[in-house]
Order: C-alpha cells, then sequence, then structure tokens
RNA sequence: UCCUCAGUAGCUCAACGGUAGAGCAUCCGGCUGUUAACCGGAGGGUUGUAAGUUCGAAUCUUACCUGAGGAGCCA
C-alpha cells in the first residue's frame, strides 16, 4: 500500500469518527434508526443481480449490510473473503439478518483485498486448521470459544479479589522440581540450568504465610509426551491457596468458585454459548453442594461398575468418565492414597495412608479441573518427604523454612483454564481453548 | 514411550489393479432479499517419500516421514 493511500485511509479513519457515529455490531442496537459506520473484515459475501450482500465481521460479531447503490457495486465485486473495510450506512433492524439488524450501505471502502483465503466456507480437518490457527481464530466458533474463556478469567479474578485473596504471581523461572514427578523444560539460565514452572503452588505458600489468603494466575509448563484432548505443553492455571485452612475449606472455596463461575458464564455468554450449540441445560442442572465422594468409596463405586481398579492406584480418565457420569454437578473426590499424590499433600490424621487432598472432575466426562489440598506443615514430616522422593534438600530449603516460622494449616488448589473452558463451552477438544495452542507436536504458528 | 488409523487439486473427499473425478475456494458470465445462496463456463495433479510385486499401482508389499485418535502422566 502506498503513502497516499494510507494517508487517505487515516484521514477516512478519523474523519468517521467525527462526523458519523463508529459502531460496533455488538452495539448495533443503539444504532438503530440512524447512520452509522462499521469498520471490519468480509466473512462473506453473496450477489443476486442488482442486490449484493456482504456478511461483515468486526470481532464484536457478525452482521449484513445490503448493498443496492449502483457506485458501490464495483468495490464489492472486488472484496474477497477477509478483505478489510469501512463500511456505512442506514442501520434497521431486520430478522433476516444474523444478529438481528442489518445496514443498508451508502459508503463502502476497501481498506486492503485479500487473497485467497485458505480457510473456505466448508469443513476443513483440524491438522490443516492448526497450521493456520492464526486465521482460524477469525471464524465463529472460535470466536464464542475465546469470549467463553475471558469470561472465565474475569470470573474467577472477581471471585477471588472480592473474596479477600491477594493477587502475588509466582515465577516461571524455576531452579527445580516443584513436585518431582513430571517432566520439566529446561532452560539456559546464563551459565547455570532453570526450569519452567509446572504450578505456583510452592511459592504460593511462601505468599500465603506473607499475606493471608493469595492467588497466582499464569502459564504453566509440563514436558510430558501426552497425546490427547485433554493436554498442553503451555496451559493457564489459577491457584487460590489460603492460610488458616484445612481441606474441608479448600473443598468449600473450590465449590464456590466453580458454581460462581458457571452462573456468570451462563450469564454473559448466552450468544457465544448459542454459536457452541452448547446444551446449556446441563449447566443450570449444577447445584450446591456438589456431591463429596472418598477415594475408597469411588473405588468401590468403580469396582461395581466393572472397572478395573485396585485400591491404592490412580485414577485413570475412563474411571473418572465412570465418575463424573454419575452426576449432574462436578463431584470432588477426596482423600487419595498418598502414594500417587505430590510429597506436599498433608497425611489424614485419621488414616495416615490418604492424604487430605480434592480432586474436582467436571461432568459430562470433563474430568479433572481441579486439584488440591492441605499442605504438610511440619517441618520434620516435609523433610523426610523430600528425602523420600528424592528431591534436592538444598533447592527445598525456602519451602521447609516456610514450617520453621510461625507454620499454619493451609490449603488450596489449582483450575486449569483451559479445561474448564472446554467443559463449559461442551468442545471437544482443548486446543482449541487457547489461542495458540502448544503440544507435543505443534510449536506453529 | 506404546497401540490403532489416515496421507489423492488450495480445502473436504471419491475412485480400491486398467485413461485421476466431484463439491467448496479462485477467475469469467447470469439473477433485485440472499442465509455455508443458486445457475452456466474455465483454470487447477510427480496420488506424503523411497524401494519392491505386476504387462499395468492412487489402489498390493516393506521401510521411512507427517498427522490424528487412544493409553500412561497430569490441570
Amino acid at each position: 500500500m502506498d503513502c497516499d493511500a494510507l494517508c487517505h485511509i487515516i484521514r477516512r479513519l478519523s474523519m468517521g469518527s467525527t462526523i458519523m457515529m463508529r459502531t460496533t455490531i455488538e452495539r448495533m442496537a443503539g444504532a438503530a434508526g440512524r447512520e452509522a459506520e462499521l469498520c471490519g473484515w468480509v466473512y462473506n459475501k453473496r450477489s443476486s443481480g442488482k442486490i449484493r450482500f456482504l456478511i461483515v465481521r468486526d470481532g464484536t460479531g457478525i452482521m449484513q449490510v445490503v448493498i443496492t447503490k449502483p457506485e458501490l457495486m464495483e468495490t464489492f465485486d472486488r472484496l474477497t473473503q477477509e478483505s478489510s473495510l469501512v463500511v456505512s450506512g442506514k442501520v434497521r433492524a431486520d430478522s433476516r439478518s444474523p444478529g438481528g439488524f442489518e445496514m443498508e450501505a451508502t459508503s463502502l471502502e476497501a481498506l486492503q483485498i485479500a487473497g485467497d483465503y485458505p480457510i473456505t466456507p466448508k469443513e476443513h480437518g483440524t491438522a490443516f486448521l492448526m497450521e493456520n490457527r492464526h486465521l482460524w481464530l477469525r471464524s465463529q466458533k472460535q470466536w464464542a470459544i475465546m469470549r467463553v474463556r475471558a469470561e472465565i478469567i474475569r470470573a474467577c479474578r472477581d471471585f477471588l479479589d472480592d473474596n479477600g485473596f491477594l493477587l502475588v504471581d509466582t515465577p516461571i523461572f524455576t531452579p527445580a522440581a516443584c513436585e518431582g514427578t513430571t517432566t520439566l523444560f529446561e532452560t539456559a539460565y546464563f551459565e547455570d540450568k532453570a526450569y519452567l514452572t509446572q504450578s505456583g503452588q510452592l511459592y504460593n505458600e511462601a505468599t500465603a504465610a506473607a499475606f493471608g489468603k493469595v492467588y497466582c494466575f499464569g502459564p504453566t509448563f509440563r514436558a510430558e509426551k501426552s497425546k490427547t484432548r485433554r493436554h498442553l505443553t503451555e496451559f493457564w492455571m489459577i491457584e487460590p491457596e489460603m492460610s488458616f485452612a484445612g481441606l474441608d475449606d479448600a473443598m468449600q472455596l473450590a465449590e464456590d468458585f466453580l458454581y460462581f463461575i458457571v452462573q456468570r458464564v451462563l450469564e454473559n455468554r448466552q450468544p457465544e454459548l448459542a454459536v457452541l450449540q452448547r446444551d446449556v441445560e446441563k449447566l443450570r442442572r449444577i447445584t450446591r453442594p456438589f456431591p463429596r465422594l472418598s477415594y475408597t468409596d469411588a473405588v468401590e463405586i468403580l469396582r461395581k461398575e466393572g472397572n478395573e481398579i485396585e485400591w491404592g492406584g490412580d485414577f485413570g480418565s475412563p474411571d473418572e468418565t465412570v465418575l463424573s457420569a454419575r452426576f449432574d454437578s462436578p463431584v470432588m473426590v477426596h482423600r487419595y492414597p498418598s502414594a500417587v499424590k505430590a510429597f506436599y499433600m498433608k497425611p489424614d490424621p485419621q488414616n495416615p495412608d490418604v492424604a487430605l487432598c480434592v480432586d474436582v472432575l467436571a461432568p459430562e466426562g470433563y474430568g479433572e479441573v481441579i486439584g488440591g489440598g492441605q499442605r504438610i506443615d511440619d517441618s520434620e514430616l516435609l523433610r523426610s518427604r523430600i528425602a523420600a522422593h528424592q528431591l534436592p534438600e538444598e533447592s527445598f530449603r525456602w519451602y521447609v523454612d516456610l514450617r520453621r516460622f510461625g507454620s499454619v494449616p493451609h490449603a488450596g488448589f489449582g483450575m486449569g483454564i483451559e479445561r474448564a473452558t472446554a467443559w463449559l463451552c461442551g468442545i471437544e477438544h482443548i486446543r482449541e481453548t487457547i489461542a495458540f495452542p502448544r503440544t507435543i507436536y505443534r510449536i506453529y504458528p
């Protein structure tokens, strides 16, 4: 694009904002009956002789523009899918237009004519769509998912901010394994090595002792070669942690937190859920209190259902599906065997073979969305666990310190944003719930 | 890491041992209310790569590459 054209566009855009009301599709109802200007991209177009239809998207929605003026036809004919444009005209309600409003164009200007757009209005395979993820984000389904995701994040933060939790973010670079179980991404750190965090958990315990109730929210990394619809190598997790709290407090918080998020999405994201064809009745059926089930009772249920599981083993995803299918609301499974859980989980004083921990399984087979529990608060027990897990003692000195200086019972959990988003959107695969997913075989775009 | 499946036009697929085809996208033409619009026409191919079997391979065999689904691990 040459300089003259660019200057013209800038002049045109600035004129638009002073002379005519610039409107987004989201707010088009407010412009009904008046002239308005809309900036966007061609979503699709159709023509029928002397009347032409332009479907425009602007990021906030999609809308139909009708073109009948002969002097606009030439510009219309040049427009290709995803060409950028500025159009103005009179807005009126019309049930035949997606969104309920349409614009009768009085002027139409192409900013840039797009080349052959790879994503056509027909079906595509996910491999191709992922290769074009930067463009795929423009389509309706992705639009809806990203807006539900943003709503979930906003709900999480509002809930915690309004309930006395202080946002204190934890580092991405860490000197050693947080939990020692999963594989970490190793990276060069000047003369040294560092690892990308797999959880803010341990640092959260330090900030909880400093600030009472805290949460962190950020990306986490797992270098596991997982290859399923529930795994990413980079995903976002929100982790609240409370001082002077036990497992029951963590479970209550998880219940209130999830319930709040579900209600918020139902309240503010109906159009998006409609685009996704989400069965919202299933979300409306979620009620408090959530069912609670001990691990031991869960194993008994699974064995009656014919699943092959021995007491002491962790649940596989078919097990989680069977358990969650029994309830309309998320189910909280607590007190797993200590042996299958992280080293910092506090043993149950009633039965030291199990830990004071909880996994929250989402309904409809979406699996674990929350994991957490109460942490060990005794320094000697913690040190023996660190040794038993063959973790480097030196790296955990600060962590043990937290038990030497005013130790208190404390508990918290982590929720995976992508899993929660997949569940509330009712979509098959977690990779569509983040703008640029990172999986074992994909780091492009 | 293991198991299963799949790679054919830009995309989605068909052809399953005998001349590689359709829809969408693109280009040209038609239509005054279209809704993934429709109708007519055109261009578009080293059938993932390499070797083998055969008179003849997209099709059968082997290896490799790439991807998808599942398991394990986890949020």
